[in-house]
DNA sequence: TCATAAAAAGATTAAAATATCTTTTTATCT
DNA sequence: AGATAAAAAGATATTTTAATCTTTTTATGA
């Protein structure tokens, strides 16, 4: 369905949302720790999404990352489109490569309304529904 | 979505249900010509469906693979099954490792109807619906 | 202002998925 | 029977994804 570091920054996130703040930042080895996601790998995904304003970090002592409430706003979709790349639901549910509405690969009408579902789906989730 | 097999396997099944038979066989050479799909793979995967019993083949001078009337009504659902592992519609749509209905993920409430739409998608296309 | 604790960044390694190459088996035609 | 054409099988190579390791930067507290 997705990728490691989609399924791994949701896992991330889901910890960020109940129990980050401004005042309680979270660090990398302990979000690591819980979710049994490797550490460093962890690191990488929670910079891009930070480097992107998704969520926050700060460096030094008391460092970590946390999420403010503006991010907690943020949809889950565009997280996953940063991580899967913009793309990911241009695609054919299938991912056929030159699929679209002109040239419909073999199984799209069949499956497309389920596309269609699955997406909306992710459209209506924020980072805090994940609480 | 799915991986490589699997996209490569509907591609070819489409032109086998459109032009195979008994009494006409498609080399694979001619079908990764005409799908584009790299040859030796794409027979390591027809190879995999013959054994199962999915599509039929003959070795030798007129040989080749096709469809019988009987695997013309084959599931696709069990064509995917078979190249992606028989739990892949277990998972939890995101791949959650540990997600059931009695420990679900941050997600599954959100998703789960989706999920549902498209396994009920495939499970109505059968292989001669492909062509 | 120095030591430290944290993320950031870069380089490297490991594992999995994808693709190719080589050899073997088998059916068919001459 | 022998030659040939095809799939089957096995071994190897390449690419992509995932994971780790090392160094750098930066904020904080003593």
């Amino acid at each position: 369905m997705f990728t490691k570091p989609s399924k791994y920054a949701i896992k991330a996130i889901c910890l960020l949302v109940d129990r980050s703040s401004e005042t309680h930042k979270l660090l990398v080895k302990d979000i690591a720790r819980e979710t049994g996601v490797p550490s460093p790998f962890l690191s990488k995904i929670l910079q891009t999404l930070s480097r992107r304003g998704f969520i926050s970090s700060h460096k030094g002592r008391h460092g970590g990352f946390y999420l403010s409430a503006d991010q907690r706003e943020v949809l889950l979709l565009d997280i996953i489109l940063e991580l899967e790349g913009k793309d990911h639901f241009q695609h054919c549910i299938m991912n056929f490569e030159n699929c679209n509405l002109d040239h419909p690969c073999p199984v799209h009408e069949l499956i497309a309304p389920a596309k269609v579902a699955f997406r909306k789906s992710l459209e209506g989730i924020r980072l805090k529904d994940l609480g």
